[in-house]
DNA sequence: GTCTATATTTTGATAGAC
DNA sequence: GTCTATCAAAATATAGAC
C-alpha cells in the first residue's frame, strides 16, 4: 500500500505546470490566461499540459481547490487553539493575512472568483469556503454568548476582514505602477498597517458597547439586527 | 452654441453598445468579454461596434473612464458639503455604496481592475482614482488636526471602506448561487448591514482613544504610525 | 513522459454595398 | 448609420512518433 517511492517519480513537469498556471491565472484571469503561455512559463511542452490535466478548466479548478483547501485548513487549525473570542478573531485575521502573503497568487484569484460569480467553483471548493465561514461564525457566536460581541452577520464580518486583506495584497502591482500619482500622502503602505487596521476596525465594531461609554460626536446607531441565527435548521 | 437638438440625434446604437458592454465586461472581464456577445446583447450589428469605437480595448477604456469619473465626481461633491470629520466619513462611505448600488457593473469591473494590476488604466482614469483618495485624505487630515482621528494611512482606510463594499455588491451572484450551502446562519445579508458595519468599523478604528477609556480584554495596540504625511513634496 | 506537427474553433477586426 | 461577408490571427486541443 506504499503507493509511491519516497521521492515522487518526477516532481518536475506537473508541479511546474501548477506553479506556472497559478501565476498566469492570477495575473490574467481564466480567460486571459493562455495555455501556451502557461506551458512556456513552466518550461514544459504544451502537450504535457494535456497529458497531466484534462483541459484548461480542469487545471484551473485544481488550483482553486488546492488554494481554498489550504486556507480552510489553516483557519480550522487556528480555531482549534481556542482562547478568548477577541484573540480568536485576531488569529483568524492573521491566518488569512499570512496565507495570502505566503502565496501571492491567492488574492487575485480569489478576488476574480468573486467578480466572476463563482463560475468556476464546484461543490468541493464551495465546501472549503463554507468551512472558513463556519469557523468565523462559531467564534462570533462564542463571543456573543460571552457578552463581549454584539450579534452580527458572519458574512458581513467575513467581508470586512477578507476584502481589505485581499485588496491590499492584490493591489500591490497597481500601487507600485502608479506610485508617482499617489503622492507622498500615502505612498507605500506596510502589510502590518493593513492587518492592524483590520484588527482594530473589526474588533471595535464587534465589541458590545459598555452601557456607559459613548463615542464622541454621535451615539452609536443600533445595528441592523440579524435574525438570532437559530431560525432555521 | 446649442450643440444639439434637445433630443440627441440617436440615443440608440452607441448607448446601447455602452450599456451592453458594461454588462459583459462586468460579468466576464476584459478577456472573457466577446465582441460578438456585446453586439448581440445590444441588438446591434457587430460592425457598428467598430463604427463607434476604435476597438474592444477603447470601448473598455471608455467605460472605465466614465465609471470612475462619475464616482470621483460624487465623492468630490460630497466633500464640498463639509461638516464634522466623522459625518464626512459617513458620507464618503454612503456615496461609494450608493454609486455601486446604482450601477451594478461597477463593483466587478473595479475589482477586476485591481486584480489585473491596472493594465487598462490610463493617466486620465488614474487621475480620477487619485482624486477619490485625495478627498478621503483631506477628511482624515481634518479629523486629525481636529483631534478626533488618530493619524492613519489614507490608503489603508480607503481599502477598509471600498473593499468590503465592492465585495458585497460583487458577490451577490456567488452568494445567491450557493445560498443552499451557506446555511441559515448567514443567509441573505442586507445592503444596509454592510454599510452599517463599514461605518462602525471605520469610525471606531479612526477615533482617537480617550486617554481614560480601555477596550475590554486587551489594551489597544499602538498603530504602525505612518510618517506624518508632510515628509516629501 | 516528452515532443512535433496539425486539426479545429473562436475571435477581433475590416471591406465594401446600401 | 447599418448590414453581409469574410479574413487573418490566436488559441484550445489532439494525433502519433519517440
Amino acid at each position: 500500500m506504499v503507493s509511491q517511492p519516497v521521492r515522487p517519480p518526477d516532481a518536475s513537469s506537473r508541479d511546474r505546470l501548477l506553479a506556472a498556471a497559478a501565476g498566469e491565472f492570477a495575473a490574467r484571469g481564466f480567460d486571459g490566461a493562455k495555455v501556451d503561455r502557461i506551458a512556456r512559463r513552466a518550461r514544459v511542452n504544451k502537450a504535457m499540459l494535456y497529458y497531466h490535466f484534462t483541459n484548461k478548466a480542469a487545471l484551473y479548478r485544481e488550483i482553486l481547490a488546492d488554494l481554498f483547501r489550504s486556507i480552510a485548513a489553516a483557519v480550522v487549525a487556528g480555531r482549534q487553539k481556542g482562547g478568548p473570542p477577541d484573540a480568536q478573531i485576531r488569529r483568524f485575521i492573521r491566518t488569512i493575512a499570512a496565507e495570502t502573503a505566503a502565496r501571492p497568487h491567492v488574492p487575485p484569484i480569489w478576488i476574480r472568483e468573486i467578480a466572476e460569480g463563482g463560475r468556476h467553483l464546484d461543490a468541493a471548493i464551495v465546501s472549503e469556503l463554507v468551512s472558513i465561514l463556519r469557523v468565523l461564525a462559531a467564534i462570533l457566536d462564542e463571543g456573543r454568548r460571552d457578552g463581549t460581541f454584539r450579534p452580527v452577520h458572519p458574512l458581513v464580518i467575513q467581508m470586512g476582514i477578507v476584502a481589505p486583506l485581499l485588496f491590499f495584497a492584490a493591489s500591490a502591482e497597481v500601487r507600485e505602477r502608479f506610485q508617482q500619482f499617489i503622492h507622498a500622502e500615502s505612498a507605500e503602505v506596510s502589510r502590518e498597517a493593513i492587518v492592524d487596521h483590520v484588527e482594530r476596525a473589526t474588533l471595535s465594531a464587534l465589541i458590545a458597547p459598555k452601557p456607559s461609554t459613548r463615542s464622541p460626536s454621535r451615539p452609536p446607531r443600533r445595528a441592523h439586527q440579524p435574525r438570532p441565527a437559530h431560525a432555521r435548521r
